[in-house]
RNA sequence: GUGGGUGUAGCUCAAGGGUAGAGCGCCUGACUGUGGCUCAGGAGGCUGCGGGUUCGAAGCCCGUCACUCACCCCA
Protein backbone atom coordinates (compact mmCIF):
# COMPACT_ATOMS: atom_id res chain seq x y z
CA UNK A 1 0.00 0.00 0.00
CA UNK A 2 1.88 3.23 -0.97
CA UNK A 3 1.77 6.23 0.84
CA UNK A 4 -1.05 8.82 0.10
CA UNK A 5 -1.48 12.36 1.38
CA UNK A 6 -4.08 12.88 3.81
CA UNK A 7 -7.75 13.71 3.48
CA UNK A 8 -8.66 17.22 2.37
CA UNK A 9 -5.10 18.25 2.07
CA UNK A 10 -4.04 19.09 -1.62
CA UNK A 11 -0.65 19.13 -3.43
CA UNK A 12 -0.49 22.08 -5.46
CA UNK A 13 1.68 21.54 -8.66
CA UNK A 14 3.70 23.20 -10.53
CA UNK A 15 0.95 23.67 -13.15
CA UNK A 16 -1.00 25.68 -10.58
CA UNK A 17 1.36 27.59 -8.50
CA UNK A 18 1.80 30.41 -11.24
CA UNK A 19 -2.52 31.51 -10.25
CA UNK A 20 -1.07 31.32 -6.41
CA UNK A 21 1.48 33.27 -6.84
CA UNK A 22 -0.48 36.38 -8.54
CA UNK A 23 -3.45 35.47 -5.94
CA UNK A 24 -0.72 35.87 -3.19
CA UNK A 25 0.89 38.69 -4.76
CA UNK A 26 -2.02 40.70 -5.47
CA UNK A 27 -2.69 40.69 -2.28
CA UNK A 28 0.31 41.57 -0.67
CA UNK A 29 0.63 44.40 -2.96
CA UNK A 30 -2.99 45.68 -2.03
CA UNK A 31 -1.97 45.02 1.76
CA UNK A 32 1.44 47.27 1.19
CA UNK A 33 -0.45 49.82 -0.48
CA UNK A 34 -2.88 50.24 2.32
CA UNK A 35 0.04 50.03 4.90
CA UNK A 36 -0.35 46.90 6.32
CA UNK A 37 3.26 45.17 7.21
CA UNK A 38 3.43 41.36 7.36
CA UNK A 39 3.24 39.25 10.54
CA UNK A 40 4.36 35.53 10.70
CA UNK A 41 2.81 33.76 13.14
CA UNK A 42 2.93 29.72 14.56
CA UNK A 43 1.18 27.05 12.40
CA UNK A 44 0.10 26.10 15.87
CA UNK A 45 -0.33 27.10 19.26
CA UNK A 46 -1.62 26.59 22.73
CA UNK A 47 -5.01 25.17 22.80
CA UNK A 48 -6.70 27.59 25.12
CA UNK A 49 -6.04 30.09 22.49
CA UNK A 50 -8.62 29.33 20.09
CA UNK A 51 -10.76 27.88 23.16
CA UNK A 52 -10.84 31.61 24.33
CA UNK A 53 -10.93 33.66 21.25
CA UNK A 54 -13.03 31.56 18.74
CA UNK A 55 -15.46 31.01 21.30
CA UNK A 56 -15.87 27.79 23.16
CA UNK A 57 -19.14 26.86 21.92
CA UNK A 58 -18.39 27.27 18.47
CA UNK A 59 -18.25 24.09 15.73
CA UNK A 60 -14.62 25.13 15.15
CA UNK A 61 -13.26 24.78 18.77
CA UNK A 62 -15.92 21.57 19.49
CA UNK A 63 -15.79 19.31 16.54
CA UNK A 64 -12.65 20.69 14.08
CA UNK A 65 -9.78 21.74 15.92
CA UNK A 66 -6.40 19.39 15.04
CA UNK A 67 -5.63 19.08 18.79
CA UNK A 68 -2.74 17.14 20.15
CA UNK A 69 -0.85 16.44 22.95
CA UNK A 70 2.51 18.14 23.28
CA UNK A 71 5.63 15.54 24.97
CA UNK A 72 5.04 17.40 28.57
CA UNK A 73 1.16 16.99 28.27
CA UNK A 74 0.52 20.44 26.65
CA UNK A 75 -2.26 20.55 24.76
CA UNK A 76 -1.61 22.15 21.33
CA UNK A 77 -3.88 22.91 18.59
CA UNK A 78 -2.87 23.30 15.01
CA UNK A 79 -4.42 27.24 13.85
CA UNK A 80 -7.97 27.07 12.72
CA UNK A 81 -7.84 30.82 11.79
CA UNK A 82 -5.10 33.84 12.04
CA UNK A 83 -6.87 36.12 14.02
CA UNK A 84 -5.78 34.55 17.53
CA UNK A 85 -2.82 33.96 17.05
CA UNK A 86 -1.98 37.62 15.73
CA UNK A 87 -3.35 38.95 19.37
CA UNK A 88 -1.69 37.10 20.98
CA UNK A 89 1.93 38.32 19.18
CA UNK A 90 0.56 42.00 19.57
CA UNK A 91 -0.17 41.18 23.40
CA UNK A 92 3.08 39.02 24.02
CA UNK A 93 5.50 42.01 22.69
CA UNK A 94 3.49 44.56 23.97
CA UNK A 95 2.93 46.00 20.33
CA UNK A 96 0.52 48.64 22.07
CA UNK A 97 3.42 50.81 23.38
CA UNK A 98 4.51 51.31 19.67
CA UNK A 99 2.84 54.60 18.83
CA UNK A 100 2.87 53.64 15.27
CA UNK A 101 -0.16 52.20 14.01
CA UNK A 102 -0.10 48.36 14.35
CA UNK A 103 -1.60 46.94 11.13
CA UNK A 104 -0.65 43.71 9.92
CA UNK A 105 -1.19 41.17 7.16
CA UNK A 106 -0.65 37.66 7.41
CA UNK A 107 -1.17 34.89 4.72
CA UNK A 108 -1.16 30.87 5.19
CA UNK A 109 -2.31 27.40 5.94
CA UNK A 110 -4.94 26.69 8.61
CA UNK A 111 -6.67 23.73 9.84
CA UNK A 112 -9.84 22.53 9.79
CA UNK A 113 -11.20 18.78 10.37
CA UNK A 114 -14.59 18.95 8.57
CA UNK A 115 -15.46 16.95 5.84
CA UNK A 116 -14.06 18.19 2.68
CA UNK A 117 -16.13 19.77 -0.02
CA UNK A 118 -16.28 21.93 -3.23
CA UNK A 119 -14.13 25.11 -1.43
CA UNK A 120 -13.56 23.71 1.95
CA UNK A 121 -10.11 21.75 2.86
CA UNK A 122 -9.02 20.29 6.17
CA UNK A 123 -5.69 22.09 5.26
CA UNK A 124 -6.71 25.50 3.27
CA UNK A 125 -5.09 28.84 3.51
CA UNK A 126 -6.13 32.38 4.28
CA UNK A 127 -5.02 35.91 3.44
CA UNK A 128 -5.96 38.63 6.16
CA UNK A 129 -5.41 41.20 7.96
CA UNK A 130 -5.73 43.26 11.14
CA UNK A 131 -5.74 46.67 12.51
CA UNK A 132 -5.39 47.58 15.92
CA UNK A 133 -5.54 50.36 18.02
CA UNK A 134 -7.94 52.63 15.81
CA UNK A 135 -11.67 53.00 17.37
CA UNK A 136 -12.43 55.30 14.28
CA UNK A 137 -14.91 53.60 12.01
CA UNK A 138 -12.24 54.91 9.26
CA UNK A 139 -10.62 51.93 10.56
CA UNK A 140 -13.53 49.37 9.35
CA UNK A 141 -14.16 51.53 6.16
CA UNK A 142 -10.01 51.21 5.45
CA UNK A 143 -10.29 47.68 5.73
CA UNK A 144 -13.60 47.04 3.79
CA UNK A 145 -12.03 49.06 1.20
CA UNK A 146 -8.44 46.89 1.27
CA UNK A 147 -10.89 43.68 0.68
CA UNK A 148 -12.54 44.85 -1.95
CA UNK A 149 -10.02 46.49 -4.16
CA UNK A 150 -8.05 43.10 -3.33
CA UNK A 151 -10.60 41.00 -4.83
CA UNK A 152 -12.19 43.22 -7.21
CA UNK A 153 -8.52 43.42 -8.51
CA UNK A 154 -8.48 39.57 -9.21
CA UNK A 155 -11.61 40.41 -11.44
CA UNK A 156 -13.69 37.55 -9.66
CA UNK A 157 -17.13 37.26 -11.06
CA UNK A 158 -20.08 38.31 -9.33
CA UNK A 159 -18.83 39.82 -6.39
CA UNK A 160 -20.60 41.13 -3.45
CA UNK A 161 -20.14 42.90 -0.26
CA UNK A 162 -22.86 42.79 2.20
CA UNK A 163 -22.30 44.48 5.36
CA UNK A 164 -24.32 44.48 8.61
CA UNK A 165 -24.29 46.07 12.39
CA UNK A 166 -23.80 43.57 15.19
CA UNK A 167 -23.57 46.77 17.83
CA UNK A 168 -22.22 46.19 20.69
CA UNK A 169 -22.29 43.08 23.09
CA UNK A 170 -24.62 44.62 25.75
CA UNK A 171 -27.41 45.39 22.23
CA UNK A 172 -27.34 41.45 21.58
CA UNK A 173 -27.92 40.76 25.16
CA UNK A 174 -31.06 42.97 25.45
CA UNK A 175 -32.00 41.94 21.77
CA UNK A 176 -31.27 38.45 21.99
CA UNK A 177 -34.50 37.65 24.74
CA UNK A 178 -37.11 39.67 22.75
CA UNK A 179 -35.71 37.14 19.26
CA UNK A 180 -35.61 33.52 21.51
CA UNK A 181 -39.27 34.88 22.20
CA UNK A 182 -40.86 35.50 18.99
CA UNK A 183 -38.46 31.90 17.30
CA UNK A 184 -39.86 30.06 20.55
CA UNK A 185 -43.61 30.75 19.21
CA UNK A 186 -42.70 29.55 16.12
CA UNK A 187 -40.32 26.35 16.25
CA UNK A 188 -42.38 24.20 14.24
CA UNK A 189 -42.30 26.26 11.60
CA UNK A 190 -38.19 26.23 11.71
CA UNK A 191 -35.84 23.43 10.41
CA UNK A 192 -34.02 20.84 12.82
CA UNK A 193 -31.58 22.69 12.97
CA UNK A 194 -32.73 26.14 13.70
CA UNK A 195 -34.90 24.35 16.76
CA UNK A 196 -31.47 23.72 17.99
CA UNK A 197 -29.88 27.00 17.11
CA UNK A 198 -32.51 29.18 19.69
CA UNK A 199 -30.48 27.40 22.57
CA UNK A 200 -27.51 27.98 21.19
CA UNK A 201 -27.05 30.52 18.83
CA UNK A 202 -30.79 32.59 17.89
CA UNK A 203 -29.21 34.95 15.64
CA UNK A 204 -27.55 32.33 13.35
CA UNK A 205 -31.63 31.46 12.73
CA UNK A 206 -31.80 34.51 10.74
CA UNK A 207 -28.65 33.56 8.26
CA UNK A 208 -30.54 29.76 8.04
CA UNK A 209 -30.78 29.51 4.24
CA UNK A 210 -34.03 27.20 4.89
CA UNK A 211 -36.62 28.67 2.80
CA UNK A 212 -39.09 27.99 5.43
CA UNK A 213 -36.93 29.50 8.29
CA UNK A 214 -36.89 32.44 6.13
CA UNK A 215 -40.38 33.08 6.00
CA UNK A 216 -40.83 31.73 9.80
CA UNK A 217 -38.10 34.83 10.40
CA UNK A 218 -39.71 37.11 7.63
CA UNK A 219 -41.30 39.60 10.41
CA UNK A 220 -38.79 38.84 13.55
CA UNK A 221 -37.62 41.67 15.48
CA UNK A 222 -34.69 42.86 13.78
CA UNK A 223 -31.51 43.31 15.90
CA UNK A 224 -30.99 46.81 13.96
CA UNK A 225 -33.89 48.17 15.84
CA UNK A 226 -32.78 47.13 19.14
CA UNK A 227 -29.24 48.68 19.09
CA UNK A 228 -27.74 51.83 21.29
CA UNK A 229 -27.66 55.07 19.79
CA UNK A 230 -24.29 54.54 19.78
CA UNK A 231 -23.57 51.40 17.52
CA UNK A 232 -26.33 52.96 15.14
CA UNK A 233 -23.86 56.38 14.94
CA UNK A 234 -20.69 54.08 14.41
CA UNK A 235 -22.41 52.12 11.75
CA UNK A 236 -23.67 55.46 10.01
CA UNK A 237 -20.37 56.34 9.80
CA UNK A 238 -18.80 52.96 8.13
CA UNK A 239 -21.76 53.56 5.51
CA UNK A 240 -20.87 57.01 5.17
CA UNK A 241 -17.25 56.43 4.75
CA UNK A 242 -18.30 53.24 1.73
CA UNK A 243 -19.64 55.43 0.09
CA UNK A 244 -17.40 58.58 0.45
CA UNK A 245 -14.87 55.83 -1.71
CA UNK A 246 -17.69 54.35 -3.90
CA UNK A 247 -17.64 51.07 -1.97
CA UNK A 248 -20.31 49.36 -3.23
CA UNK A 249 -22.28 47.26 -0.76
CA UNK A 250 -25.56 45.90 0.49
CA UNK A 251 -27.19 45.82 3.89
CA UNK A 252 -27.91 42.67 5.31
CA UNK A 253 -29.49 42.53 8.82
CA UNK A 254 -29.45 38.79 8.59
CA UNK A 255 -25.55 38.42 8.31
CA UNK A 256 -24.28 36.80 11.49
CA UNK A 257 -20.80 35.70 11.45
CA UNK A 258 -19.92 32.43 13.01
CA UNK A 259 -16.94 33.74 15.40
CA UNK A 260 -17.81 35.22 19.14
CA UNK A 261 -15.80 37.75 19.03
CA UNK A 262 -16.97 39.93 16.62
CA UNK A 263 -19.25 43.11 17.55
CA UNK A 264 -20.30 47.06 15.71
CA UNK A 265 -19.50 45.89 11.73
CA UNK A 266 -19.21 42.42 9.83
CA UNK A 267 -19.24 41.94 6.56
CA UNK A 268 -18.55 39.38 3.95
CA UNK A 269 -18.22 39.39 0.36
CA UNK A 270 -20.00 36.37 -1.85
CA UNK A 271 -19.41 35.38 -5.45
CA UNK A 272 -20.56 32.52 -7.35
CA UNK A 273 -19.48 29.14 -8.85
CA UNK A 274 -17.87 28.11 -5.16
CA UNK A 275 -20.31 24.84 -4.88
CA UNK A 276 -22.26 25.23 -1.58
CA UNK A 277 -19.99 27.51 -0.28
CA UNK A 278 -20.34 31.28 -1.28
CA UNK A 279 -18.01 33.23 0.90
CA UNK A 280 -14.91 34.42 -0.87
CA UNK A 281 -13.90 36.53 2.55
CA UNK A 282 -15.07 37.67 6.18
CA UNK A 283 -14.54 40.05 8.73
CA UNK A 284 -15.39 42.69 11.35
CA UNK A 285 -14.91 44.39 14.48
CA UNK A 286 -13.81 42.92 17.39
CA UNK A 287 -12.80 45.31 20.18
CA UNK A 288 -13.35 42.81 23.11
CA UNK A 289 -11.13 40.68 22.18
CA UNK A 290 -7.47 41.50 22.90
CA UNK A 291 -8.66 42.10 26.13
CA UNK A 292 -10.16 38.58 26.69
CA UNK A 293 -6.95 37.18 25.79
CA UNK A 294 -5.48 38.83 28.76
CA UNK A 295 -4.04 42.91 26.84
CA UNK A 296 -5.19 46.07 27.12
CA UNK A 297 -8.44 47.27 25.73
CA UNK A 298 -7.95 47.45 22.70
CA UNK A 299 -10.08 48.00 19.48
CA UNK A 300 -9.23 45.85 16.31
CA UNK A 301 -11.05 45.27 12.68
CA UNK A 302 -9.97 42.74 10.60
CA UNK A 303 -10.73 40.08 7.35
CA UNK A 304 -9.90 36.52 6.14
CA UNK A 305 -10.28 35.40 2.95
CA UNK A 306 -10.25 31.70 1.34
CA UNK A 307 -7.32 31.87 -1.27
CA UNK A 308 -8.31 28.06 -2.59
CA UNK A 309 -12.05 29.63 -2.73
CA UNK A 310 -10.21 32.99 -4.84
CA UNK A 311 -8.32 29.79 -7.12
CA UNK A 312 -11.60 28.33 -7.58
CA UNK A 313 -13.19 31.86 -8.90
CA UNK A 314 -9.89 33.36 -11.08
CA UNK A 315 -10.78 33.17 -15.04
CA UNK A 316 -8.92 30.55 -16.53
CA UNK A 317 -5.65 32.20 -18.04
CA UNK A 318 -4.56 34.21 -15.28
CA UNK A 319 -1.53 34.21 -13.80
CA UNK A 320 1.71 35.79 -13.20
CA UNK A 321 3.65 36.92 -15.49
CA UNK A 322 5.39 33.74 -17.42
CA UNK A 323 8.86 33.26 -18.32
CA UNK A 324 8.79 30.68 -20.28
CA UNK A 325 9.88 32.78 -23.26
CA UNK A 326 12.59 34.42 -21.82
CA UNK A 327 14.11 31.03 -21.14
CA UNK A 328 17.27 29.45 -23.44
CA UNK A 329 17.50 25.92 -23.56
CA UNK A 330 20.44 24.38 -24.29
CA UNK A 331 20.73 21.41 -26.62
CA UNK A 332 24.62 19.82 -25.81
CA UNK A 333 24.86 16.60 -27.46
CA UNK A 334 27.79 14.26 -28.14
CA UNK A 335 30.55 13.59 -25.93
CA UNK A 336 32.28 17.22 -26.50
CA UNK A 337 29.25 19.23 -27.08
CA UNK A 338 27.10 17.55 -24.15
CA UNK A 339 30.54 18.74 -21.96
CA UNK A 340 30.50 22.67 -22.94
CA UNK A 341 26.43 22.76 -23.11
CA UNK A 342 27.03 22.13 -19.28
CA UNK A 343 29.60 24.91 -19.36
CA UNK A 344 27.22 26.73 -21.39
CA UNK A 345 24.35 26.42 -19.09
CA UNK A 346 26.30 27.27 -15.58
CA UNK A 347 27.61 30.37 -17.60
CA UNK A 348 24.03 31.41 -18.85
CA UNK A 349 22.77 30.99 -15.52
CA UNK A 350 25.53 33.14 -13.11
CA UNK A 351 25.16 35.78 -15.88
CA UNK A 352 21.37 35.93 -15.13
CA UNK A 353 19.50 34.02 -17.99
CA UNK A 354 17.05 31.41 -17.39
CA UNK A 355 18.96 28.62 -18.92
CA UNK A 356 17.51 24.99 -18.76
CA UNK A 357 18.46 21.46 -20.37
CA UNK A 358 16.95 17.86 -20.48
CA UNK A 359 20.04 15.59 -19.52
CA UNK A 360 18.01 12.71 -20.64
CA UNK A 361 17.65 13.80 -24.63
CA UNK A 362 20.53 12.45 -26.75
CA UNK A 363 20.06 13.82 -29.91
CA UNK A 364 19.72 17.21 -31.40
CA UNK A 365 15.67 16.20 -32.13
CA UNK A 366 15.22 15.14 -28.71
CA UNK A 367 16.93 18.36 -27.22
CA UNK A 368 14.70 20.67 -29.62
CA UNK A 369 11.55 18.66 -28.67
CA UNK A 370 11.95 18.92 -25.05
CA UNK A 371 12.66 22.77 -25.74
CA UNK A 372 9.43 23.36 -28.10
CA UNK A 373 7.32 21.80 -24.92
CA UNK A 374 8.91 23.87 -22.78
CA UNK A 375 7.95 26.73 -24.68
CA UNK A 376 11.45 28.25 -24.32
CA UNK A 377 12.27 31.47 -26.88
CA UNK A 378 15.46 30.20 -27.40
CA UNK A 379 17.55 27.33 -28.46
CA UNK A 380 21.60 27.07 -28.12
CA UNK A 381 22.44 24.05 -30.12
CA UNK A 382 25.90 22.56 -29.39
CA UNK A 383 27.23 19.81 -31.16
CA UNK A 384 30.71 18.41 -31.10
CA UNK A 385 31.69 19.90 -34.40
CA UNK A 386 30.60 23.88 -32.60
CA UNK A 387 32.38 22.44 -29.52
CA UNK A 388 35.28 21.78 -31.80
CA UNK A 389 35.12 25.20 -33.32
CA UNK A 390 34.36 26.37 -29.88
CA UNK A 391 30.91 27.94 -31.08
CA UNK A 392 27.36 27.41 -30.84
CA UNK A 393 24.56 27.78 -33.09
CA UNK A 394 21.58 30.27 -31.30
CA UNK A 395 18.41 29.02 -32.95
CA UNK A 396 15.09 31.53 -32.07
CA UNK A 397 12.28 29.25 -31.68
CA UNK A 398 9.73 31.17 -33.42
CA UNK A 399 11.01 32.58 -36.82
CA UNK A 400 13.90 29.32 -37.09
CA UNK A 401 16.28 31.87 -37.35
CA UNK A 402 19.96 30.40 -36.57
CA UNK A 403 23.02 32.77 -35.72
CA UNK A 404 26.47 31.35 -35.01
CA UNK A 405 28.00 32.92 -31.95
CA UNK A 406 31.70 32.11 -30.30
CA UNK A 407 31.16 30.99 -26.94
CA UNK A 408 33.76 33.40 -25.48
CA UNK A 409 30.98 36.27 -26.33
CA UNK A 410 28.21 33.76 -25.62
CA UNK A 411 26.58 35.67 -22.78
CA UNK A 412 26.54 38.73 -24.66
CA UNK A 413 25.20 37.45 -27.44
CA UNK A 414 21.78 35.78 -25.95
CA UNK A 415 21.78 38.87 -24.00
CA UNK A 416 21.32 40.69 -27.46
CA UNK A 417 19.06 38.54 -29.11
CA UNK A 418 16.47 37.95 -25.76
CA UNK A 419 16.31 41.96 -25.57
CA UNK A 420 15.28 41.72 -29.64
CA UNK A 421 12.86 39.34 -29.94
C1' G B 1 -21.07 13.01 12.40
C1' U B 2 -25.16 12.08 8.25
C1' G B 3 -26.65 11.28 3.08
C1' G B 4 -25.92 10.85 -2.45
C1' G B 5 -22.55 9.93 -6.68
C1' U B 6 -18.15 7.76 -8.75
C1' G B 7 -13.78 4.20 -8.86
C1' U B 8 -11.43 0.85 -16.06
C1' A B 9 -4.28 2.99 -19.57
C1' G B 10 -0.39 8.94 -17.51
C1' C B 11 -5.28 12.14 -18.46
C1' U B 12 -10.65 12.33 -20.13
C1' C B 13 -13.98 8.54 -20.73
C1' A B 14 -16.47 3.85 -23.50
C1' A B 15 -17.69 -1.28 -23.01
C1' G B 16 -24.40 -3.45 -18.69
C1' G B 17 -22.44 -11.53 -18.04
C1' G B 18 -18.71 -14.06 -23.22
C1' U B 19 -10.91 -12.39 -25.68
C1' A B 20 -10.85 -4.71 -22.02
C1' G B 21 -11.44 -0.21 -26.04
C1' A B 22 -11.18 5.07 -27.97
C1' G B 23 -9.36 10.11 -27.90
C1' C B 24 -5.41 12.83 -26.01
C1' G B 25 -0.51 12.05 -24.09
C1' C B 26 4.08 8.91 -24.33
C1' C B 27 8.04 6.05 -27.26
C1' U B 28 10.12 4.65 -32.25
C1' G B 29 10.52 5.47 -37.46
C1' A B 30 9.65 8.25 -42.20
C1' C B 31 13.63 12.92 -41.11
C1' U B 32 21.34 8.80 -39.51
C1' G B 33 22.62 17.25 -36.65
C1' U B 34 16.95 20.70 -36.46
C1' G B 35 11.06 21.13 -32.67
C1' G B 36 5.60 22.00 -33.74
C1' C B 37 2.26 19.43 -38.68
C1' U B 38 1.31 14.68 -41.14
C1' C B 39 1.66 9.39 -41.74
C1' A B 40 3.10 4.35 -40.06
C1' G B 41 4.24 1.30 -36.04
C1' G B 42 4.79 0.40 -30.61
C1' A B 43 4.63 0.42 -25.22
C1' G B 44 1.32 0.90 -21.39
C1' G B 45 -4.30 -2.49 -17.39
C1' C B 46 -4.46 -8.31 -11.42
C1' U B 47 -11.11 -2.81 -14.38
C1' G B 48 -9.68 0.43 -6.10
C1' C B 49 -9.40 -3.93 -2.66
C1' G B 50 -11.69 -8.61 -0.41
C1' G B 51 -15.35 -12.15 -0.66
C1' G B 52 -19.83 -14.32 -3.13
C1' U B 53 -23.18 -15.92 -7.39
C1' U B 54 -21.95 -18.12 -12.32
C1' C B 55 -19.31 -22.77 -17.01
C1' G B 56 -17.72 -17.60 -17.33
C1' A B 57 -17.68 -11.10 -13.60
C1' A B 58 -15.01 -4.68 -15.33
C1' G B 59 -20.33 -5.55 -15.26
C1' C B 60 -24.66 -8.83 -10.73
C1' C B 61 -24.70 -9.39 -4.91
C1' C B 62 -22.27 -8.38 0.00
C1' G B 63 -18.42 -5.96 2.44
C1' U B 64 -14.45 -2.53 2.54
C1' C B 65 -11.40 1.58 1.15
C1' A B 66 -10.62 5.92 -1.66
C1' C B 67 -12.25 10.11 -4.20
C1' U B 68 -16.22 13.49 -4.86
C1' C B 69 -20.67 16.38 -3.98
C1' A B 70 -24.16 17.88 -0.41
C1' C B 71 -26.06 18.55 4.83
C1' C B 72 -23.91 20.77 9.27
C1' C B 73 -20.55 24.81 9.64
C1' C B 74 -17.38 28.14 7.59
C1' A B 75 -12.83 31.44 4.40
Amino acid sequence: MTIKGIKGVKDLLPEETPRWRLIEETARRWAGLYGYREIRVPIFEVTALFARSIGASTDIVEKEMYTFPDRDGTSLTLRPEGTAGTVRAYIEHNRAADPLPQKYFYTGPMFRHERPQAGRLRQFHQFGVESFGTADPKADVEVIALLWRFLSDLQLPALTLEVNNLGYTTDREAYRPTLVAYLADRTAALCGNCQRRIETNPLRVLDCKVPECRTATENAPALADSLSDKARAYFASVLQGLNAIGIPYRQNHRLVRGLDYYCLTTFEVTTTNLGAQNAVGAGGRYDGLVETLGGPPTPAVGFAVGLERIAMMLPEGASASSEKNRTIYVAGFGERGSAAGLAALEELRRAGVIAVSDFRAGTLKAHLRQADRLGCGFSLILGDDEAQKGSAVLRNMQTKAQIETLLSSLVSQVKNSLASS
